[in-house]
DNA sequence: AGACAAAATGTTAGCGCAATCATTTTGACC
DNA sequence: GGTCAAAATGATTGCGCTAACATTTTGTCT
């Protein structure tokens, strides 16, 4: 007979019931150590290999993670889902990756997907799904982690950090430098991209309130954004146009990521433009690049593989009933403060 | 009652038998408009979504791709996983992606592992597995790809490029421009970058035969190689180690990835030297910033996006019995000439 | 040795779905 | 209208496994 061995064939071979079998695969230590040997034998010899399917049918248990990203292209969701395998290990989690393209559409269709595998837990990437989503996964009686950003309604666990407060720092940043001409550059506007660019925009108007009130200098905004998804080359692009729209008085540019802020970097070199004393230059995410180009980037740090590894094990951590409530994890974020600014 | 609703309970809403909901599922076109429609609505009332495990377990298809890669971290595979991703959709097939971290031992475990899961294919990097999971591989009877590079004895289907010729090709480049004192860096040596390391090698050694020849200056070789993972970082480290292994007379370097000869740029900028008139460095890999650093960066493209989408593609052509054999697919690759060289 | 609890092993049933074959309904044609 | 094939729908069964409970074996204590 050519069919793959099953259970049964295994018990036979060993001279034993399918069931013992069965708890040598899940339980070992309920078997005596005899019996097991002779059935890891049999096992071995046979080539028999468990069918996930009918255990999951047959116990309830999928032993799968699902977890949704915006993009397989950004390093940054990479080291996230580095954690988030990191941490998946010990509790004999499969993980199924699905990418939404940065579309709560897309996302929407991938959870209805996901959800038949009965996953033990959903993890994904910002608030901002649909609420048809948000009504799947609350039928779906799984923990759900909402990661990256924070949100005041969160659909179960949320862990991150406010884009909005980080990108209003880095502005502060600037300001406090003594910039008072800066440009926003922003590419694929996704929800975290439009808090920042709020946090930039509440600074200057905070910052230029204060200055009105002492009759001081106030700054000036340009702001430079395009749906097209973020690349390198993109940065010196929109360094130009910010440049253009500015007629050359910008005086420093925060890019809404690390890979426009490397692109508007080699822009300035290429436009003869000194950084920081011409421009300055901020970036996000804090990529390995941003620390070795000269001058380094400023940018904004975050824990992203600690938030992946945390969002597993708070995940399971309830699938096991431990605890049932968790409120909201702010990780923080933090300045690298580079030659740049 | 509170459990998830099936297929039953769709059918005694829907005023139908279990069998007629399950062919709207799978095969809509097999059911009458009328019924369907009414199908579709008890589905959404009652927010059904389909048991995946018994669905798999009593049609024998799992609808489920393995996928092993052997970093998430390196944007390199993220490319190829593009690809893998945008070729699975109309296939209906789910991904469960491995990572093996570089470790054929791990890789093998891997592989038992996601074999439970009675995948439809497994897609594999490398070449380089155990004889065990070759094993288990056969035994399992699904197609089977190794993605990247080629050899003679394939598992099933084989899709990439030579790393060695490529290798060997950019040293001809180097050996071409006049560079006569070459160093190789070289990190995390596995399979695929000792093919490199060995055209890089073989090229010298063919050169230096020929100039013997003919009573020529030989080129010199100085190897640097280390088992830690490639960054930028370690680019600019290895220069360093590489200039004081030729006592400054390196005149070129060959590195074996574009991170580590983006690290060397950086770091021979902070050296004073100039590139490449003091200094070419040569890559691999062909990553977004090669390009756009200034020099740019010559190194090796190859199409990672397509090896991925043709991996699905070929996968399920053979698992669906179109096609039973498939000799090795050679990518090809090519240099991309830069300044840096 | 006998009593008893604990550990080890076995029996039975059913998880939710789709393959298979059986039956009913529909529609086309003369 | 009757015949027939094709289309639509249904009844039954089993996929391979594990939960729940039942039984047997082992070991400990008096």
């Amino acid at each position: 007979m050519n069919r793959k061995p099953n259970l049964k064939d295994v018990a036979k071979l060993a001279g034993v019931s399918a069931i013992t079998v069965s708890r040598v695969l899940t339980t070992p230590e309920k078997v005596s150590d005899k019996l097991r040997q002779k059935i890891e034998q049999a096992i071995h010899e046979l080539g028999y290999i468990r069918n996930h399917a009918a255990s999951a049918l047959a116990s309830n248990r999928s032993g799968v993670l699902a977890v949704i990203i915006p993009s397989l292209s950004n390093i940054v969701f990479n080291e996230v889902l580095q954690g988030i395998y990191s941490a998946v290990k010990p509790h004999q989690l499969q993980v199924i990756l699905g990418d939404c393209h940065y579309s709560p559409l897309e996302e929407e269709k991938l959870i209805a997907t996901l959800l038949s595998q009965a996953p033990e837990g959903v993890i994904l990437t910002g608030t901002d799904q649909t609420d048809y989503a948000r009504k799947l996964l609350q039928n779906a009686g799984i923990p759900v982690v909402q990661l990256m950003e924070l949100t005041d309604q969160p659909i179960d666990i949320n862990i991150g950090f406010s884009h909005l407060d980080a990108g209003m720092a880095m502005t502060q940043h600037l300001l406090a430098r003594g910039y008072r001409r800066i440009g926003f550059l922003g590419a694929r506007m996704d929800q975290r991209t439009q808090q920042r660019l709020a946090g930039f925009k509440r600074a200057i108007e905070d910052w230029n309130l204060t200055q009105a009130r002492e009759s001081q200098a106030l700054c000036q905004q340009f702001v430079v954004t395009t749906g097209q998804s973020s690349s390198i080359k993109l940065g010196g692009q929109l360094l130009q146009a910010v440049m253009a729209e500015s007629q050359g008085h910008c005086d420093a540019v925060f890019c809404c990521n690390d890979d426009l802020a490397l692109g508007a970097l080699f822009e300035a070199r290429k436009m003869n433009l000194r950084v920081p004393a011409d421009l300055a230059i901020a970036g996000f995410n804090d990529l390995e690049a941003s620390a070795l180009v000269e001058p380094g980037i400023t940018s904004v740090a975050a824990p992203r593989f600690a938030m992946g590894k945390q969002a597993v094990e708070l995940l399971m951590q309830k699938a096991s009933g431990n605890q049932t409530e968790f409120p909201p994890i702010d990780v923080g974020y933090s300045i690298m403060v580079r030659g740049s600014t």
